[in-house]
DNA sequence: ACGCCGGTTCACCGACCGGTCAAGGGCAAG
DNA sequence: CTTGCCCTTGACCGGTCGGTGAACCGGCGT
């Protein structure tokens, strides 16, 4: 039975803020508290443990970034390697920037899981990187992308993405539309076949 | 007075080696002491706390990223923005798969540090940053690259860059010259001018 | 033979960690 | 008005943290 209640996601919320802020290891169950103004021990009357909660931030990190994309590609039905790839990268930005603190512990505080969730989350982020390499392999195959190796390529346009997590702030220069799409073209033209 | 005999260099790996596995808050002195078979306390006869350790290896990576540059630039006197960028990509490659777990720790690790040095990192972060931002403002300039902002294209590059620190394993399927071939080719075309 | 000295060990410090538990507070349902 | 239940509290647990200090060890220069 998982609880759902707003203080449960209050505590969600400064879990998110701390982790993000300073690390998963560098914050206490006790740091989190004072945030809400109230004692450590009233934590574990809505949570089981100190992982319970890093476990439900990325959980639903990770829900949403593949809910994101399979929206994108469910969107363009027939699309073309190029506009699916737009679409990708699209939704991935639009997840990092509608909650970067999430995401950011996401991408770098999942090491922290023990053992059976740690390996969960590394397969579903095997299978969300697999997501882009195939695409990427289907443009190289049709002539839309140069012929490179779908696997560096990925990763490459990948680790640039989630760096927006780290560095993306809601009062910044550069508002979440801008920066989706300097990205794509980014992205799109370190695939492209015609070079001079 | 900075101690640099063999028994420091040793615990120096070490720590290095921890530091990127577990993170710096979540490796204990202890930790860092079991790898070399002797008792915590012994450390501080080499060290004089936990974040000297964290900052000798910060330090000492920020000192490679930038010497690597900066060496990379000079060899390469007079050359346009696109060769420039190459050797600054193939320099920063070469850097970090050099000392991949004293990058990663750089690159990941440099919140834990504590005020002035925290601030020192960040100016110095800031000052490399620029160096690829004025060398793709250089090139947009003299039509070399598409018109586009360098903040964010730099930005997108040293991101990918960086995550080379998170990913790379010696032993992996790809030597660190194919790897710094193919990033040098994503990062040049991603700004290239001419795109169907 | 001696003393020195870098490096190590053991015992210990106060602080803080994640987590437990009995006690009670406050509020809503009966 | 009372019962019951969610939430919170304060005291506490064993363990670990970063760091200190006295004792001691072996080797080296004199």
């Amino acid at each position: 039975m998982i609880e759902t209640g707003a203080r449960r996601r209050e505590i969600d919320e400064a879990a998110s803020e701390l982790f993000h802020a300073n690390g998963y290891a560098a914050t206490s169950i006790r740091d989190i508290a004072r945030v809400l103004d109230i004692q450590g021990a009233s934590l574990y009357a809505h949570v089981a443990s100190k992982e319970d909660l890093l476990w439900a931030i990325i959980d639903r990190a990770a829900t949403a970034f593949e809910r994101a994309i399979e929206l994108a590609v469910a969107d363009t039905p027939g699309a073309d390697p190029e506009e699916r790839l737009a679409a990708l990268v699209e939704a991935h930005v639009e997840a990092v920037t509608a909650d970067p603190e999430r995401s950011s512990v996401f991408v770098t505080e999942w090491r922290h899981l023990s053992e059976p969730r740690r390996a969960t989350i590394a397969t579903r982020r095997d299978t969300y990187e697999t997501s882009f390499r195939e695409t990427i392999r289907d443009g190289v195959a049709v002539g839309a992308f140069r012929a490179t190796d779908p696997a560096i390529a990925a990763t490459f346009i990948l680790t640039a993405l989630n760096g927006i997590a780290t560095w993306y702030r809601p009062d910044g220069r550069l508002s979440p539309d801008r920066i989706a799409d300097h990205y794509v073209e980014l992205a799109l033209r370190s695939l492209s076949e015609d070079h001079r």
